[in-house]
DNA sequence: GATTTTATGTCAGCCTTGTTGACTTTCCAA
DNA sequence: TTGGAAAGTCAACAAGGCTGACATAAAATC
């Protein structure tokens, strides 16, 4: 098993990871992640909604006007899972569904002004956390942070990061 | 190491953060952590397990003979969500629970042989991955990325955290 | 010794959020 | 005109959270 990589000669402290060091980023990961979902959670706690709003609602504002389907494979889940979420929203009036002009099949995903003010209660409190961990660590630590995380990622979903970061810087 | 660098760009970079470098953050964390936990997910899929198994097979190999009540100090959750879980890693022979000695209230948990293969197998998967993140990154970038993620936890995940590291280490 | 507190386990029931499968409607395009 | 893609809907189910109530054993305290 594993850590056999004791690579021939030079970079070692490059290339050798021993099982505890990468086990101390596999406890960080799960610790910060709860503390990284903890603030929206609450909001979310007060009202009927739960992650999967959140998630929904993020990625409406992010990529405004964006199909059914292209949120379904950002988020990853089945449209069945997707469309509860989806309904609610729309019947509580966060969020608009128009009908594509060009491909009237489509729908085309909106925040109302309604929405709008959740998804910046939950972002405001989400970018509170990032800001105070951003500034705590500093800006090297950052960098190599978004690196890691970039690295970990599904090469799909890699993908689907670059485009969605590209779009928006 | 030395963070508090103000950085080639002056002192701007370091405090002047912005709402899109947060929220290209905020979307990394979630991409990645689909990718985090991928690997061993499709280890349990075949299994009757889930995450939650996982989690307390971790932990469990992470500090043998713990109790519950420790666990589930760790985990987060509910004692009797962690019973459900607990109970049929017992009844599947992965995991013992002893009668404390001092404490004859108390449980203690191992894992049995059958358990620490599981829980090798998982480790394993999710290390691969961990460990092609960290040598694409380089060992600066691991540096920052444990910095900041251990800013981003709350104060009491993070001497739980902090606990568990210098226990391992 | 009696009482209270603690640690654990368990039953019942509820919610969110994921899944599959089946079926319909709309409507673009070959 | 017909096939198939996009979307919506219904039903059923599972994992894994939650709460509340209750049982037991053992420790701690009075």
């Amino acid at each position: 098993m594993s850590t056999g990589n004791a690579g021939p000669g030079g970079g070692e402290s490059l290339l050798f990871l021993t099982d505890e060091q990468l086990r101390k980023g596999i406890e960080a990961m799960f610790f910060a992640y709860r503390g990284f979902t903890a603030d929206p959670d609450r909001i979310l706690d007060g009202l009927d909604y739960g992650r999967a709003h959140h998630r929904a609602i993020h990625f409406i504002h992010r990529c405004p006007g964006t199909t059914v389907n292209n949120l379904l494979s950002i988020l990853g889940v089945t449209k069945q899972s997707l469309n509860r979420v989806l309904r609610s929203l729309i019947e509580d009036g966060l969020v608009e569904s128009r009908v594509g002009r060009v491909d009237k099949r489509e729908r085309h995903l909106h925040l109302t002004e309604k929405g709008a003010t959740l998804e910046r209660a939950l972002s405001d409190a989400q970018r509170v956390r990032m800001r105070a961990a951003y500034r705590a660590a500093g800006p090297q630590a950052v960098q190599g942070f978004r690196q890691v995380l970039e690295a970990m990622m599904d090469p799909d979903l890699r993908r689907q990061y670059q485009t969605l970061k590209e779009g928006g810087a």
